[in-house]
DNA sequence: TTGAAAGCGCTACCAG
DNA sequence: CTGGTAGCGCTTTCAA
């Protein structure tokens, strides 16, 4: 075994021992190339031979196309988000696309995450970060660079708006689940525990069940923001249960929603679902726990992940318009809210 | 508003702006090259003008170096390995690399996710997956592409051994603090749940177990095999307590840990920890929750990405040989196991 | 310190 | 279908 080795074998290298053309083996790995059956096999038996394999940043640096998809997260805490990257990586990497992950701070500049990821040439972006400033769309649109916002849209009007394509589910109707549910098993007393005040997400689901509340004659009773943190989350809990209690609570996440009940059963002494209910959104994993059966909204991961990757392919191929997509959601019961009768 | 944009500016448009060589440009943006203040500042006011970015491909094509790194993973349902993305992204971005993300499929060919990493001339590819062949780690050798194995290390002896760095837990000396713990809490009936019978930390965590048992007059009473799976660990659990069930259970990892707990409490109606005790491995954040408050071996995340980061740079920068390192883990008594006295 | 020139490994365009 | 040639955007000699 020769353990010597300063550096990998080239095209030319292939096409010298092949005894053909360097253009020759260029069209070999290249797919759809016309050479003919007998080249092909004397370059990749060669190829093999020498452990060719294409360099990916030499053949990006002239198609100007590198293959490359940028994925923006924060809090992978909450286990949503890991889903999404395994899934998302899986279909990209079936398209002969890849992945390089950026992890933001909640609170960084957005700007210098952006610099780092346009210096790869990267074909797309998928943002499921709560950060982008409307200088991060807009930077990304001048370059022509796509941009998907996962699970969250702009909260801008105009420009951003029309930059950059989102997915999200249908939050608002989301909400309005919640809300009807909790109506109709004869609670009372409505909560909502808020993710983040400047979140899209945190914010459609306060007003769909805000608004099937009204319509059935009732309003929110107490709010109070957990910025989808476990530890504020509970303190959250804790601050809208003293006093005049609610027995109703809608979480903007099953994050919440579990930090909740461990407060409510454990702390309070309140019994699930008799005294109080708890509804999340997600339905992750995590929510089918035999110690928390949590009844909640359902956003569909894949659906999801299927609509990221056919928007960046529209842009990335076609060069077709931003769009949004609305993935809709629905009630997964589980036990932490009282059935029917 | 400028919606036309047709390329990217490149280091010879802002020559041309700035009056100066490319040669000066590049010089600007490369640490610690020789640039004389006045040109600088021209260089830097013309590059903010047009946007421009260094193409990091085309820097990556002539300084051999691609500043990335290819990790490889699969199952993230187990919390442990988001919270290993989420650090050692932030990490190495903060080193100037970048993550390349690879989901391998457990039962996924190897050779076909390490063609991929390859042609992106990764500096560097850190595998905490469970695949890994003897191939990978010789192919990856061959290339002298850098290879840290995270939170596992080959089976196979010679070759693969000395061709790829790895990073562990003690996980043999957890295996015996969770014996020491059961045995000097009463217990005297004790069942291991393993993970995948082929993963070492799994075997080195069951061979450090047994051997404490031992070395206090027990043995293992029972034994069953959960695949790191939430529902292959319940059907394992029920089979565990079926017949002459034990009183103590370890558990390769939390994940299974919380899935056995479920079972013991929702279908058996076991009281933990009086009937019996159950102790995980990992302490991922959910062990911490109020329905579990799991007793469990911790291994610290920080440290081993610490490690990690550490043993690339090594091997990336300097060329030194692979090496092993070993994180020490410790207990986090919680609720599933009684108390002394 | 500076600019000119030579490529990094590859694809894409030629003419044959 | 094939081989030669130009050049993607950059770093890095080398002389000046």
């Amino acid at each position: 075994m020769d353990s010597r080795m300063k550096t990998a074998p080239r095209a030319q290298d292939v096409a010298d021992l092949a005894q053909v053309s360097q253009s020759a083996v260029s069209r070999t790995f290249t797919p759809g190339a016309s050479v003919s059956e007998a080249t092909r096999r004397k370059v990749l038996a060669a190829a093999q031979k020498l452990g060719y394999r294409p360099n990916a940043l030499a053949r990006s640096l002239i198609t100007r196309r590198s293959r490359i998809v940028a994925l923006v997260m924060s809090y992978l805490e909450n286990q949503f988000y890991p889903l999404v990257i395994e899934q998302l990586s899986q279909k990209l990497q079936k398209e002969g696309y890849h992945v390089l992950m950026f992890i933001a701070e909640v609170d960084e500049a957005a700007d210098g995450v952006l610099a780092e990821i346009l210096q790869y040439q990267v074909d797309g972006i998928v943002m499921a970060s709560a950060m982008l400033s409307s200088n991060v769309a807009r930077s990304c649109a001048a370059v022509g660079v796509p941009v998907v916002q996962f699970n969250r849209v702009s909260i801008l009007g105009g420009l951003a708006r029309h930059s950059s394509s989102s997915v999200t589910s249908d939050n608002y109707a989301g909400g309005q689940l919640a809300a009807r549910l909790l109506v109709e098993r004869g609670y009372r007393r409505f909560a909502y525990l808020a993710g983040l005040e400047d979140s899209s997400t945190s914010i459609e689901r306060e007003r769909g069940y805000r608004a099937a509340l009204s319509e059935a004659g009732h309003e929110l009773h107490r709010r109070e923001v957990g910025h989808y943190d476990f530890d504020q989350a509970q303190a959250a809990v804790r601050r809208l249960f003293s006093g005049d209690a609610p027995d109703a609570l809608f979480a903007a996440n099953d994050h919440m929603a579990i930090a909740a009940l461990d407060v409510l059963r454990q702390e309070l002494g309140a019994r699930v679902p008799q005294d109080v209910a708890v509804v999340g959104f997600d339905d992750v994993p995590q929510a089918a726990w035999g110690a928390y059966r949590l009844t909640t909204v359902r956003q569909r991961v894949e659906p999801m992940v299927d609509a990221t990757v056919t928007l960046l392919r529209e842009q990335m191929q076609a060069e077709l318009r931003p769009r949004d997509i609305v993935v809709p959601c629905d009630l997964v019961e589980r036990a932490t809210v009282r059935p029917a009768h």
